[in-house]
DNA sequence: AATTATAAAAAGTTTTAACACCTAATTACC
DNA sequence: GGTAATTAGGTGTTAAAACTTTTTATAATT
């Protein structure tokens, strides 16, 4: 369906309203679409977002800043956001022997665990809602999105 | 920048990933530029696009359902939404008097006063942000979005 | 060395969202 | 006409987001 149709518009919309709500209006629908799964879980997109951060860091610990710069929202709650994590013992953390202003944040086994468990569920969903396009339709739409952030 | 690059993965990412990842990341970041001008004058998103909704009505009133059907997300809070326009004064509600279970909505003179100040901003903004993109590319994009979203 | 500035994280407060449940009005059906 | 089912909207509670302020540690300055 067209985005038109989707809100039920009457009045014509200008190309840039009408590419801005369709952004919108999809980007929600794909992140509902995907965070189903992780409800079973216990666990938000959010949350999944930065054990996977964590995992990245390969064994080296992650600072609190170098989290938040890598989310795909960066809010001002990621200390509260690790908290809960830690409450579920999926990250450990402790304070930076070098600068104790730091902290030093590292995924535990059963936080990684979750992750293999996670992951497959993930990336067939991801790849589920890439069905109808073709590789080229990926790139570019991929390229579309970078060009799109060019402009602020 | 490319996606990638912005949240500095070390580790290379599916197609699938890559483009959710991408199209969340873009979204949100197009949010908070559009959100900006709102701030100043007390109003959400959500509360901008719920009197565009009323204004589009043309005089007619609208149910609480029939907002909640255009809306570009769907909460179930949107009584609560309403109640604060109300309070601004930007909006009326009445019982329907044919069916008392429903309720009217009408955008108010004041409420429409605020659109036409806000409504230049946000198409400056809307057309900014669409600046780099040829006519082409729009429309290519729109058919991407209306493409991602029938898979589900 | 004391003073100021800056940086990193945490805590406080207020809004907003999510989810389930409730209430009143209407419709359907026996 | 009385009872169940459905529909439209509202409330209550809890959790999460947004925004602001505070705390503590380090760096810079004088």
């Amino acid at each position: 369906m067209k985005i038109e149709e989707i809100i039920k518009t009457n009045s014509k919309m200008s190309n840039g309203t009408r590419t801005v709500i369709n952004l919108s209006y999809t980007a929600r629908n794909i992140e509902e679409f995907l965070s189903t799964p992780f409800k079973e879980y216990d666990l938000s997109v959010q949350q999944y977002n930065v054990l996977r951060i964590l995992r990245g860091q390969k064994g080296n610990p992650a600072n609190l800043s170098t989290v938040q710069e890598r989310m795909v929202d960066r809010n001002s709650n990621t200390t509260r956001l690790i908290d809960k994590l830690i409450k579920k013992d999926l990250v450990e953390r402790q304070v930076c022997p070098d600068n104790r202003r730091k902290i030093e944040l590292f995924i535990t086994q059963p936080g990684l665990d979750l992750l293999s468990e996670l992951d497959p569920i993930t990336e067939q969903n991801n790849a589920q809602i890439l069905q109808n396009f073709t590789e080229n339709e990926i790139e570019t739409f991929n390229n579309l999105l970078d060009k799109l952030r060019q402009n602020e």
